[in-house]
Parts: structure tokens; sequence; C-alpha cells
DNA sequence: ACAATTTGGTTGACGTGTCAACCATTCTTT
DNA sequence: AAAGAATGGTTGACACGTCAACCAAATTGT
């Protein structure tokens, strides 16, 4: 044998400290948690889980105000709420004296089967949030924002 | 006109709180610029990028050793590294004294598209962290640390 | 009232990510 | 030394994300 020391760790240290590769890992690690959660409780996607509960929030809404608040891609919102439909989860109606907006809500099954999920997404958010203070939970919700805001910027050449 | 408070907003409040929500929504951000930013200075895509600076970090590496440290799918790192292979920024070569492992290493282009890259991108970091205290800075990593911690679990049904 | 613009939503094409099967090689066990 | 397990890497299939083109409806400007 050569080395004891687990070689796999000699770029970590390297790169710990960009903050982006950092949090795009951290991201990656959270979402394959969700889909996991979900797929064992559910025939839910992630993009399904989050609309279904964005919808869930504030009773009804369209398409376009999900894409706007969430950065969804319009078309993957449209694909989505189809297959929602389809699975018989959520009702999309022509909003009263429009032919154009369409409002989405969620159908008798749609909300039971939120109520199930949102139960064990919320012993998880728990568990997440577990080894935080509140402190540490507000400062690193405000580290997010400045880094959300620092992301408006496009242009870093010479 | 029926408000003029931003309806866009009304349910941001509601997920704000959700952690994981928020720390998806900033990753996409973040890589949504770190991709416009290399498409504007350079061919490369955002995992093209991320491999060529795991490589310069130790100088030559291995495929699954990327792999085991980046939870990049086995897979993808195949097929970017031959891509990079293609573009001449990298050299593959047969590990000495194995017909297995393969060596990766940056050509002499590649070492000088890093080089010209890593400013860019070390402006960027710059920028990303300027609002932040080094205390800050040391908090959102150990709050990324206990993240990654809890993203194991896999288990919250009943 | 008309043209021009904006908005809400759908669709198709394409790139990237993800999973599992697979082969060859190397390591371990006996 | 042979069998079995583990490792390094490639490939194919498919789900998902992303972008741009597009259509119809609605709003704005003149």
């Amino acid at each position: 044998m050569q080395s004891q020391v687990p070689d796999t760790d000699r770029f970590a240290s390297e790169f710990r400290a960009v903050i982006t590769y950092r949090i795009a890992k951290t991201a990656n690690l959270l979402n394959a948690q969700a889909a996991h959660v979900l797929r064992k409780n559910s025939s839910l996607s992630l993009t399904e889980w989050r609309i279904i509960s964005l919808i869930n929030a504030v009773d009804e809404t369209t398409a376009s105000e999900i894409a706007k608040t969430t950065f969804i891609d319009k078309g993957q919102i449209s694909r989505t709420v189809r297959s929602l439909a389809d699975k018989g989860l959520l009702l999309a109606k022509h909003r009263e004296g429009s032919r154009r907006k369409i409002e989405l809500q969620l159908s008798p099954e749609g909300k039971a089967l939120h109520r199930r999920i949102v139960a064990i997404m919320t012993n998880r958010q728990r568990h997440l949030t577990s080894e935080f203070t509140s402190e540490e939970l507000a400062a690193f919700h405000s580290a997010l924002d400045k880094l959300e805001r620092a992301s408006k910027m496009r242009d870093f050449g010479e």
C-alpha cells in the first residue's frame, strides 16, 4: 500500500473555499434527497412537488405567476401542469372573464396528496435545520439574499 | 386597478423560509451566471470548466477521483473528458504500469485557457463575496457543512 | 378603431444530468 | 493459480432543464 491518507480529498480543500462549488454541491445533495423521499412516498417528481406546494400555498394561481417567482422555466411549468392535471391532481380552468389566463387549483386528490407529503417534508425540514440556532438560520438566509443579488451581475471580463 | 402591492410576491414570503427552495434557487442563479460568463468568454460549458479547474488544481488525476470528490456522474465525466480531449485541452494517458487507470492532465492550451478564465472567475468570486465579512463567510460555510451532513438521511416517512 | 406591443401559454429542439448495464482490468481471497 | 469481488471507465436510454419560436389573447398608444 502506498498511502493511508485518503487521496480522495486532496482537492477538496482547494475547493471548499470556492463558494459557488459548495452551494452547487449542497443544492445537488439536497435535491437528490428530496427526489428520493418523493419517489419513496409518491410518484411525484421534484418539480411536480414544488408546483403542487406553490399552488397549495396560495389556493389558486397561474403558470406565469409561478414562473415569475420561482424562476422555473415557462415551458417546464406548462408541461408539468399538464402532467399533474392528467393525474387528476390539479384543476386548470380559464379564469373568469379571460380566455387566456388559466387558473390553477389543487383538486381534492391533490390537496390530500399535499397533506400527506407535506407532513413528511416538514419532518425533513426540521431534521435539516435541527443543528441551527435561529440566529444561524437567519444569517444563512441573509447570506443567500446577498448571493442572489450578486448573481445579477453578468460581466467580469477584462 | 385592483392592487398596487406586487402580487408577484404573495407566495415568496411563504417559501423564503423553506431552506431547500432557497438554496436550490440561489444555486440555479449562480450556475446560470457562471454559464453565462463562460459562454461569453470561452466555449466551455459549466461542467467542462469545473473539470478543467479540478484537474488544474492537482496537476494530474483520474476520472474516478473526480467523481468521488465532486459527485459529478461517472458517465458525464467520461463524456466531458472526451470532449475536452477532442478540443485539445487535456491529455489522457494510461498511467504508468496500468492498463486501466487513465491519467488526466491539462495540455498547454488547457493551461492557458485555465489561466485566462480563472482570472475572470476570481473577479466573480470576489464580487459574490464582497458583502460578506469573513465571519459571515465562515458561518455560511459551516451552515453548508451541516446541511450536507443532514442530507444523508433518507427516511422521513411515518 | 387600428396597429404595435406585451402577456400567457404551448411546443419543438437540443443540451445536460442521471441511472443502470456493461466490459476489461485489477485486487482479494482461498 | 483460480474464483469472486471490486474498480475504472464507456455506453445507451431516458428524464429533466433550457432556449427560442410561436400563437392567441389582451393591453397600450395614436
